[in-house]
DNA sequence: GCGACAG
DNA sequence: ATCTTGTCGC
């Protein structure tokens, strides 16, 4: 059990400034709102670090509603940025982005690894990406980094508010997807609203914990992650 | 000053 | 995220 975190080399505070302005910057294009219409195709993502100082992002595709896989592609890169909680889309997007450029095939939405708007400044890397991409996103986050919420019921599709106990707005909700295992934390990201973040992610539950867009961009990942060693 | 802290 | 074996619970 770790009590505490080792203390690891302070970010620098000008580069902090400069990174949350930006943030601020994205946030004015960011939008909320539901889909133009019912996905076809969904893409899941996810970035994985062979060492320390490489990076690799996929981009998996599924047919919607059948989750059927129709195209996986990765990016593999040199890492710029150290990880810093609040500012992980530095560190990933750019790589992401790249990845996402190696797509034959054009998903409605995308289903990203990490926060939406449950984020400090409502711009987690779904929403980052999603404006970035100016695409249709929503993030599934194993952990919190934000917001308050109650304990989900313990059986599979319960759901529970996640909450900015600052300002009492909803900026995500809990999500458990399968039976007596930790939740999810879905938010929306970009031109997508939170009850069709929440609608999507379960119909991609297939009896795991995580949904298997996310899920199989992390297989994906594993696999890639052995041809570019 | 004391916790919290996506991946 | 990554490093790693055995082990608890359904």
């Amino acid at each position: 059990m770790a009590y505490f975190r080792p203390p690891g080399p302070a970010p620098d505070p000008a580069l902090v400034r400069s990174l949350s302005q930006q943030q601020l910057a994205l946030l004015q294009n960011r939008r909320t709102e539901p889909l133009a219409a019912e996905p076809r195709l969904i893409a899941g993502c996810d970035s994985s670090f062979p060492t320390p100082e490489t990076i690799i992002s996929v981009f998996v595709v599924l047919k919607f509603p059948s989750l059927e896989l129709v195209e996986k592609v990765y990016s593999y890169g040199l890492v710029t940025m150290p990880y810093v909680p609040g500012y992980l889309s530095f560190r990933e997007a750019p790589n992401v982005i790249q990845a996402f450029a190696k797509l034959t095939h054009r998903p409605d939405v995308i289903m990203v690894d990490g926060h939406g708007i449950a984020h400090p400044r409502r711009m987690g890397i779904a929403a980052h990406l999603g404006v970035m991409l100016d695409m249709p996103t929503f993030g599934v986050a194993k952990n919190k980094l934000t917001g308050t919420f109650a304990e989900p019921g313990l059986t599979k599709g319960a759901l529970a508010p996640l909450t900015d106990p600052k300002t009492g707005e909803l900026i995500g909700e809990v999500l458990r997807s399968k039976d007596k295992v930790l939740p999810l934390f879905v938010s929306p990201g970009h031109r997508c609203d939170q009850a069709t973040a929440t609608r999507l992610t379960l119909a991609c539950l297939r009896g795991y914990k995580l949904p298997e867009p996310t899920r199989l961009a992390d297989h994906w990942a594993e696999e890639f992650k052995k041809e570019v060693r």
